[in-house]
Order: C-alpha cells, then sequence, then structure tokens
DNA sequence: GTCTATAAATTGATAGAC
DNA sequence: GTCTATCAATTTATAGAC
C-alpha cells in the first residue's frame, strides 16, 4: 500500500506509536514489539503495514514532516518577524519534554545520520532544512539578501538546537528559558539593531 | 579492577574501539562483538575487563572526559581570549569527522539522555558541563561577572554543539565553516563590542 | 589472564491459520 | 485483513578449559 494518506486506524497507531517511542527511546533501542504493545496491535501484524522496520522509520518521518509544515505555516500569520519569534520560543510550548528527550527532530537526525547510506538519512535531514528554509524564508521577505538570510536562517536554527541540546543534556529547564529569550534577543537585534544598545 | 589507570594493553585497546565505534555507528548500534574485534580481542574476553556493555560505556565517558580536560587545558596558554578562539575553531580541525558523525560529546549526549536513570546519562553530562564551564571561566578571568559569564558561556557551547548538528546532517562541510565563523565574530563582538559594527 | 564455546535472551522478520 | 506461533539471526553474558 503505497497511498500517501491511508486512512487505516491501524497503521496509522501504529506510525503514531512509533513516533513517540523513537523520540522517547530512540530509533535503535525502540523494539517492533514495543511499537506493536502501544499501538495496541500484535507484533506480527505489523509486517502487514509496513516491510521492514526502516519502513516504518520512512513512515515516521513522514508524519513528522508533515506535522512540521503544518506547524510553520500557522506560524506565518502575522508577518516575518512574529513568525520568527514562534520558531524561538515553541520548545518552551513542551519543556518538560524537550528537557527529557531532546528535541523530537534533531535528536532523531543525530541518529539516523549514523546509519551508513540509508534512506532514511536522507528523510532526516529534511526535519532541520526545512526549518531553516522557512526561517530563511521569513528574512527574505524582511527584504534580506539570499547570503545573508540564509546565513543567519541556519544560525538561528542551530542556536535553537543547541540550545535544546544543553537543556536536555543538562536537564536544566531554566536554561531552556533563560537561553531561548537570548536567542530571541539576538534575533530581535540582527533585524532592528540599535545603534547604541543597552544591556537588557 | 578500578584503577583510575590502568596499564593493561586490552583493556586500554578496547576502551579505545569502543569510543570510536560509539562515535561512528552510536552506543545501541555497537555490539560488544564489534569492539571486541575491532580492538583485536576475543568476544568473551571483554567480560573479564568490563562486567557490562555498560560499564565499557562508563569507561568510554570516562576517557572523553580525561582527553576533553586535557584539550581544554592544553588551549589556555595565550589568555582567555585566544582560549575561546580555540574553542569555536576546534571543530574545524576535524571537518570530515565532525560531517559524517557529527559532535563525539554531543552525539553521545544525545543517545544517552534517553536512557532512564542509567548512571550513563549523568555520566554523559559532565562531556558538555566541563566545556561549559572552562568556557564561564575564560570569561570570568576577562573580568566578567557571574551571570553574564555564565549566560554567554552556554549561548557559545549551544552555538557550537547546534552547528556541528546542522552542518552533520545536512551533510555541508562549508556551512560548518561558515557557521563556526559567525560564532567566532559573535564571540568577538561580545568580548570587545564596537559602537558602530561594520558589516564583514 | 586469555581464550573457546555456548547459554539465555532479544528481536526483526516470516508462515500460515482464520 | 487480522492474528498466533515461530523462525533465524543477533547479541549480551556466562562457563569452563588452558
Amino acid at each position: 500500500m503505497t497511498r500517501a494518506y491511508d486512512s487505516s486506524t491501524k497503521r496509522t497507531e501504529l506510525v503514531r506509536a512509533a513516533r513517540d517511542l523513537f523520540y522517547r527511546q530512540g530509533f535503535h533501542k525502540t523494539t517492533l514489539d514495543n511499537v506493536a504493545k502501544s499501538a495496541g496491535v500484535p507484533l506480527g501484524n505489523v509486517h502487514y503495514y509496513f516491510e521492514t522496520k526502516q519502513s516504518l522509520a520512512e513512515a515516521v518521518i513522514a508524519l513528522h514532516l508533515t506535522r512540521l509544515r503544518e506547524t510553520l505555516a500557522s506560524w506565518e500569520a502575522d508577518g516575518p518577524q512574529q513568525s520568527l519569534q514562534r520558531m524561538v520560543r515553541a520548545p518552551l510550548g513542551a519543556v518538560e519534554a524537550v528537557i527529557r528527550f531532546g528535541c523530537p527532530h534533531g535528536s532523531l537526525c543525530q541518529e539516523l545520520g549514523k546509519l551508513e547510506d540509508s534512506p532514511l538519512t536522507e528523510a532526516g535531514n529534511q526535519l532541520l532544512s526545512a526549518s531553516i528554509d522557512w526561517a530563511q524564508k521569513q528574512l527574505r521577505a524582511l527584504g534580506w539578501e539570499e547570503k545573508k538570510s540564509r546565513d543567519v536562517a541556519e544560525q538561528l536554527v542551530a542556536s535553537i538546537q543547541g540550545t535544546m541540546l544543553l537543556a536536555h543534556t543538562l536537564g536544566a529547564p531554566e536554561m531552556l528559558v533563560n537561553q531561548l529569550g537570548r536567542v530571541e534577543s539576538w534575533l530581535e537585534e540582527e533585524i532592528q539593531p540599535r545603534k547604541e544598545r543597552s544591556l537588557r
């Protein structure tokens, strides 16, 4: 079955369960039995919907991508600057999860990036490039040139990702809040520089 | 055997091999057989030196920490500002590895951070906190106050980590070079602000 | 200390009944 | 389509000879 959208409840439920478990335990540590149990499906039945664990992972990434694109689009209502601010603040909407498990996209990319010649590696990088491209688009909408908008978009996503990694590793929610605030201030300054910048 | 330093060639060789494989393949994907073969030691012999895979991982982290502290100390010769510059530039000394496998510390922390109540999680976070603490020490040596030096040290390490994650995930060495250059510029500006900052 | 052989458990994947 | 039962391979860990 190769439909882009599958109405099968069990298939959908398997992908949802896998996405959750891959986030909380990592891809390699999660077994098909874990996924099956979490989805309320017998182990053997998993292979009716997904030939291999890898193809299940591909469906998980596709789900991540769909959700991500929806989320990014939903941030665009009030103009580019507001959009970027929402991106920076997004992790604050799930502080506890970020502290316990890190970034769902970033941690998955780390893990999949170490596979050799796997389609999963390629699929995974879309999760980060989608965010960078979107951030660049916002900066372009502010009238920025190609090169500078790309540079700042990359720096922005890197800062957010690095902040989540640190706060997760050190188990420090207050660091997440504080450092995302600093990223936000930095971004504001990039967009609207003041000649005499006062310390906040 | 609980010696801090063990002259046993085979034990040392096992830890070295494990460190390398954990970096290139990840912790969960690496089997004890992989480690044994890479170290030139029979599988069964691994358990003479390390009771469990976890205790082997603890030794790997201890090795990382020892090396990291040596490296950080080696950067301190020419004053705080030079020290921090060396930290930012450090990934440039291993571009290919960073692109293929990410940051040895960051990727390990991501993976170990998802274990539940494991001593490995606690051990892993020292890899990042050691870098933050060291960076803060350099800023303190520049006369900075406690709070601001902590904030900037965290932001610096987060930026470097995020940059490595992005460049690794997207397989983009030029991004690593370019963005680390931007981090360096940002850091210079933080340390020696110019009233009228010219675009570089 | 070092090694071979193998146990014990896990896990991705398959077969085949219903 | 759904499920049970199980295979085949892998992998952590142990036993015991040398």
